[in-house]
RNA sequence: GCCCCCAUAGUUUAACGGAUAAAACAGUGGUUUCCUAAACCGUAGAUCGAGGUUCGAUUCCUCGUGGGGGCGCCA
């Protein structure tokens, strides 16, 4: 029998097997084994404790019943503490055939593909169309593409779409200001979407100070939604400019996408929804809106959740509700994950709601709705951000700060490198930095937006992944041994720091299901920096270039599976490598 | 008025109801004739308050304090 992958769930499995056949223990009986601290070995057993005490025993009793009847083992070894835990060491040579078995970015992947596997829609980052992306969108996209690289890494099949904000109220005052000011959308310059922008403030001026301009506006939005040609010309040409600029933002941080569907493609559906909705009486009328209600629910008894404003006009209710339509009809899938501000909390609650009920009542099948909600980022004043200007910081320029930070950093200390390879790794380094800064924190909480923790280079950030990839592939470079055999050819982990990263490495596998299991990236960034953490220790304590055979061939092997534990992490974190920093 | 989220070291964060609360930055002391010092090894320092549940609470419940957010035609 190989070793088996998950050495964590694989304990829990023999724990629970010896358990009903164990006198005192019965089916519901949970192991709850995890990872131990260090000082008490490598797996600890909790659930002995719990289950003791709901049966009223004596726990340490128990517990010892239950190791008495473990089967013999020559991988780990099993002990008694405290008030009933079982802990679990691993023996080195268990390490060492662990390390063995998995050897390279594919093992790791067909070890950890989930057995259901699944069409996943991923809706995120979803800026507006017309407005640059601020650093308010950084969260939504950075986490966004990073989960999606988790669930495909385990195996689904993702979809991922871009839900543009594209046909909201901001057109009617934008192409109002755009025929009053005679702009020609062709001659824009260099940054069309800044100057769109400005456009939109100039009609808002305008409809403020005149009631007839306010009026004009609104019969842009009413021609616009109502097919006019003009309009609809000139709403598809701000569109395909503003894609263009979202596409430039998105190739510097290595996102793509396999749809851009934003509302507005949606349009023709919202009748639909409507018509059903009215017919299977989950909506009704209130003071002029189509809204719905919950009764059972303590709050959206009351609460409405719009779906036709009294103006006849949709709003992101329906066409949200038309969105998951579509991609349960089109796309067959299975869940779709929301990548939002956790402010649209309500709304994707009601909307979870609202389609329960119109899916059962058309005898659909409803896949799997999950709001992954992330933290604002908030200013010095602790309200959502903005600079002095009152507009938010724009995300392009972050990151290009972010680059030139790490420049010059990089310049310091290779100052004979060519532009062009500066320039190359301060992309990988800052852009790194950026995106590690936001995935390593747990996603739920705010911020307060800060240059220095967005772009710190020293400590936890993605420069001290990089750096420690960087090391190993140096040790690579300059090894002129023969490597084909080191695994065969190393001895099992014997040193602190031999013992402590094999051990780590075998972590993996608990790291990626906790990750996937909460869709909260920071597990996985708290686990690669502690895998770097331990290389490093490492690296500085047990010289890799030694003339012994085995120990050689050890430290060679920690050092490549480190190197591709790292890169596969790294690459789910949407963070580049370097060869050398 | 109803509801939701947050509070851990000087600062920014971690901790799946488990054992002596873990890091980074900033302090402070050390390490480079040796595979990259963007590193390593020391040291000092924390659970908002009061109750409760539990063998065990940063974690769950109640109340309070402080901060943020959502709640009929914005998305």
């Amino acid at each position: 029998m190989g070793m088996p992958y998950d050495l964590c769930n694989t304990i829990n499995r023999v724990l629970f097997e010896t358990a009903s056949n164990t006198t005192g223990f019965e089916e519901d009986f949970e192991p709850q084994v995890r990872s131990a601290d260090e000082r008490f070995g490598d797996f600890q057993a909790n659930g002995v404790l719990p289950y003791a005490k709901r049966n009223q025993q004596n726990p340490r009793d128990l517990a010892q019943k239950l190791i008495d009847n473990l089967p013999d083992n020559p991988n780990w070894e099993v002990s008694l503490a405290g008030p009933g835990f079982i802990n679990f060491t691993l023996s080195a040579d268990c390490l060492l055939q662990w390390l063995r078995n998995y050897d390279s970015t594919e093992s790791l992947k067909s070890g950890s593909e989930s057995i259901e596997r699944k069409k996943v829609v991923l809706d995120f980052s979803s800026p507006n169309t017309a407005k640059q992306m601020h650093v308010g969108h950084i969260r939504s996209t950075i986490i966004g593409e990073s989960l999606s690289r988790l669930l495909a890494f385990k195996g689904h099949d993702v979809i991922k779409d871009n839900h543009l904000g594209d046909w909201g109220t901001q057109f009617g005052i934008l192409l109002y200001a755009i025929k009053r000011s005679k702009t020609s959308l062709d001659a824009l310059g260099d940054e069309p979407i800044a100057e769109l922008e400005k456009l939109y403030r100039q009609g808002n001026q305008w409809t403020k100070e005149d009631e007839g301009a306010l009026t004009d506006a609104r019969d842009e939005l009413v021609k616009l939604q109502n097919g006019d040609s003009e309009n609809l010309a000139l709403w598809e040409k701000i569109r395909e400019l503003s894609l263009k600029a979202f596409e430039d933002i998105y190739e510097i941080l290595g996102v793509q996408f396999d749809h851009n569907l934003g509302e507005s493609f949606y349009r023709d559906q919202v009748d639909s929804v409507y018509h059903s909705l009215i017919e299977h009486k989950i909506c009704k009328e209130d003071e002029g809106a189509l809204v719905v209600f919950h009764p059972e629910h303590k709050r959206f008894a009351k609460q409405p959740f719009i779906i036709r404003k009294s103006d006849g006009a949709s709003n992101y209710a329906t066409t949200d509700l038309a969105t998951i339509s579509y991609r349960v009809q089109e796309w067959n899938a299975k869940q779709i994950i929301y990548v939002t501000d956790s402010r649209q909390k309500d709304h994707f609650e009601q909307l979870f709601l609202t389609s329960q009920k119109w899916f059962k009542a058309e005898e659909r099948k409803l896949p799997k709705l999950s709001h992954v909600a992330f933290g604002t980022i908030l200013g010095e004043d602790n309200k959502a951000i903005k600079t002095r200007d009152g507009e938010p910081i724009k995300l392009i320029d972050l990151l290009n700060e972010a680059i030139r930070k790490s420049a010059e950093m990089v310049r310091e200390k290779s100052p004979d490198l060519e532009e062009s390879e500066i320039r190359r790794r301060a992309e990988a380094i800052g852009l790194g930095a950026v995106k590690y800064a936001d995935l390593s924190q747990d996603r739920t909480l705010d911020y307060v937006f800060s240059w220095d923790k967005l772009l710190a280079l020293q400590g936890n950030t993605a420069p001290y992944l990089q750096y420690a990839v960087a090391r190993i592939r140096s040790i690579f470079r300059k090894t002129d041994k023969e490597l084909s055999n080191i695994s065969e050819e190393a001895r099992p982990p014997t040193t602190e720091n031999e013992r402590k990263l094999s051990r780590k490495l075998m972590l993996f596998p608990l790291a990626i299901n906790q990750t996937e299991k909460e869709l909260k990236p920071h597990f996985l960034c708290t686990y690669l920096y502690e895998l770097a953490t331990e290389f490093s220790s490492f690296y500085n304590c047990d010289k890799v270039m030694v003339d012994e055979k085995d120990t050689f061939a050890l430290r060679m092997m920690l050092c490549e599976r480190t190197l591709t534990w790292l890169s596969v992490g790294l690459e789910i974190l949407g963070i580049d490598l370097l060869e050398e920093m």
